[in-house]
DNA sequence: GTCTATACACGGATAGAC
DNA sequence: GTCTATCCGTGTATAGAC
């Protein structure tokens, strides 16, 4: 096999048994037994598991953050976020491995460590756009506390949602209602803090799509 | 030492380290080294390190559980809830290396998993009687859309604002910080949906333990 | 590039003296 | 109850043939 495909086929492996098992309950010798390769055939393409990791790690940095920042001239009608969104999570669950032992990651790989924060601010600063945008546009009304609790509120949804239901349905990732149910949830945070006609439209959107699961 | 004492030690050292370091980074070892005895010594005590872990969250659960119930005949006034809430995130702060690694320790301890999930459920079960108790006594309003939303995201919180915090913040859990604004915040969470006068109340009540931070 | 065999390190756990 | 010494299993990683 080129020497590509088989550092793929040990990459697509890893990612799918680190989402299934957790990261530290899956060993190289697995990793190799399911790619039905040999584990030094492993070991020649990645020196150390480590490797293994911080590559998917990159691939998620690099899927994720062009979706982060939001640009002075994005489009902030309900479907451009609603869309948006859905590509966050979307990025997120196929990587969930992450989100699943955070700290732990944090604490054994110092460049995970860095680059997840830094992913972290960019997510709230993010949010803090775009809920200023939103409020000079009239489209949104809420004081600074509000906001503040509203943003923190976002952030550990985005960041925690996708163990929480881990933990209650792994199903949901694979037919995708675990992403849905999410921006749902994240639409339906702001809806009190919206002006009419923006607020029903939003509400809607999300009703709609919360509709299609059943 | 009587073997309660060295037991104890045991255990309190474990605690420690454990939120310290995170539970799969301490070794049986580094337990003993810290608690100043012998691994000899260490299982004699306890037969495997799963046992130093089970106990601790015998103990947690011990703790916790009283607290969770909301009776018929509760008092439901603002500052009885916020104590009520105080005391729980004191003791998940406490413990906070259960939930640190959350899904790692249900993988690997499915007594635990089973108990964890009891609990969770417990509290879902308490917020919807605590907010039917305030709907009906007309303290609160919302749909049920909203309610269902809201009692998530509490869940969310009371789950997962420990490590949340935990990641910027670790010094927090030693002087308090860190609670007081958790609780804050689920308060926060639900003024949208309180009626005068207990929403002003409850918004008083927030802001004034969050000015006793600063 | 890939294999088999194996070295090495580490952490959990035991044996047996005191 | 506590110690020291040591075993043992597991998982990471390497050596060397093909």
């Amino acid at each position: 096999m080129a020497r590509r495909d088989t550092r793929e086929l040990i990459l697509q492996t890893s990612l799918r048994l680190f989402n299934h098992l957790g990261e530290p309950n899956v060993t190289t010798n697995l990793i190799a037994d399911e790619a039905e390769i040999s584990p030094g055939n492993l070991y020649y393409h990645f020196r150390q598991k480590q490797d293994i990791v911080e590559n998917l790690f990159s691939r998620f940095a690099e899927s994720l953050l062009p979706l982060i920042d939001i640009s002075p001239d994005s489009p902030f009608d309900a479907e451009s976020l609603w869309f948006r969104m859905h590509m966050v999570f979307e990025v997120k669950g196929q990587y969930r491995f992450i989100y699943r032992n955070l700290s732990d990651l944090e604490n054994r790989m110092p460049n995970v460590d860095k680059a997840l924060k830094a992913i972290l601010l960019r997510e709230k600063t993010a949010i803090t756009a775009l809920f200023y945008a939103l409020s000079s546009r009239e489209v949104m009304r809420a004081r600074d506390m509000e906001l503040s609790l509203l943003t923190d509120q976002l952030m550990i949804t985005l960041t925690y949602w996708i163990p929480f239901a881990d933990l209650f349905d792994p199903q949901g990732f694979k037919d995708g209602t675990a992403q849905v149910k999410a921006i749902a949830r994240i639409f339906l945070l702001t809806l009190p803090y919206l002006n009419e006609p923006w607020r029903g439209e939003a509400e809607g959107l999300a009703q709609a799509y919360l509709g299609n699961l059943a």
